[in-house]
DNA sequence: GTCTATACTTAGATAGAC
DNA sequence: GTCTATCTAAGTATAGAC
């Protein structure tokens, strides 16, 4: 064997979050992610066609993961106990990884097929407890609720939007309560 | 007068905005923005101190215009529906700027003071509603459930995260009204 | 205030040998 | 599968003349 395999995908998709993370998705560089698995950059071109494939490589390893947790989360026989710590969960996974977490919703991000399913599947452990709270007809309809809120919130305070520091925990339970209030109340 | 002025830093930032709205703020190049105002790059750096500052710029006035946008909603009796009003307006702004209003909320923002102060502005407008709403004390964390939302939603919207089509507007209106039920109930 | 010219940097990706 | 070498390209910013 002339060339034993010094690296492997998944090396390298580990090495390129950990760059991600570190820098932003913007700053990823091929030459840094071969130099932290020990290669020089045109021996990536084997293991992805190029820097985008890459990046969706590290996105669904994101996504795995935030799903992971998500499943974690042991459920109650109330669904609204049940969904306040998956909200909960979600909002330590962005805060955990915050510039993996932009890389997720950026504006150039992963639009196959596998990208989107990954998306939709990273949030599917939450939806027991919303057929629980709303029926299996408005399930969907109830999580479109609340998972944008908690989107926006950790999004609008990873960029800083809340001046003021110490209020955001409860205001940040507030939120998921009042959602969830609403939704109980409101169920048809 | 040997080199008369040929454009100005209004003109500038006009340019710059269109090309962020067609191409994003990450594509934006200093080249491009001065041959649509008909200079060489260089001359943008006589207005401009670098291309951040232009960004920045640029955020500004996208901010003053969901501002005017947002104050331009005839308010109501009932701030409920003044709210529900706003929310529209709000998301019709991302709907129609998607990659300027991208720039909003991108990681690297400007974080000065005049653009914190700017974000915090650009949603005031709403403020009235919420303390009709919620009163005094608690209007600030009753913006603080829809504001997050409408990010959140239209942020996902604009990722492609809702997959399916038809159902959005009813989704938007849902979650809207949703969350101001929850906020009106749960009044202390 | 604008120009020409250019220095400087960075980075993605490929060709072809081993 | 990995390497060296290199191409190609783009783009920010400055110096100094007009």
């Amino acid at each position: 064997m002339p060339s034993p395999a010094k690296t492997s995908a998944a090396r390298i998709v580990a090495a390129a979050r950990e760059l991600v993370e570190r820098d932003g998705h913007d700053a990823l560089a091929m030459a840094e992610v071969a130099a932290k698995v020990g290669v020089r950059a045109p021996s990536l071109y084997g293991h992805f066609a190029d820097r985008a494939a890459l990046l969706a490589a590290v996105e669904l390893e994101l996504l795995a993961e935030l799903r992971r947790v998500l499943t974690a989360v042991k459920p109650s026989r109330d669904p609204v106990a049940t969904l306040t710590r998956h909200a909960r969960v979600y909002r330590a996974f962005a805060k955990q990884h915050p510039r993996g977490y932009a890389l997720i919703y950026a504006a150039d991000a992963d639009r196959s097929d596998a990208g989107l399913r990954a998306r939709a599947d990273a949030l599917a452990p939450t939806l027991p407890s919303f057929i629980a709270l709303a029926g299996d007809r408005d399930a969907l309809r109830a999580a479109r609720v609340l998972t944008p809120f908690l989107h926006g919130f950790v999004a609008m305070e990873l960029a800083g939007a809340f001046r003021l520091g110490p209020g955001i925990d409860a205001a940040f339970e507030h939120g998921v309560a009042t959602i969830l209030a609403g939704l109980r109340t409101r169920r048809r």
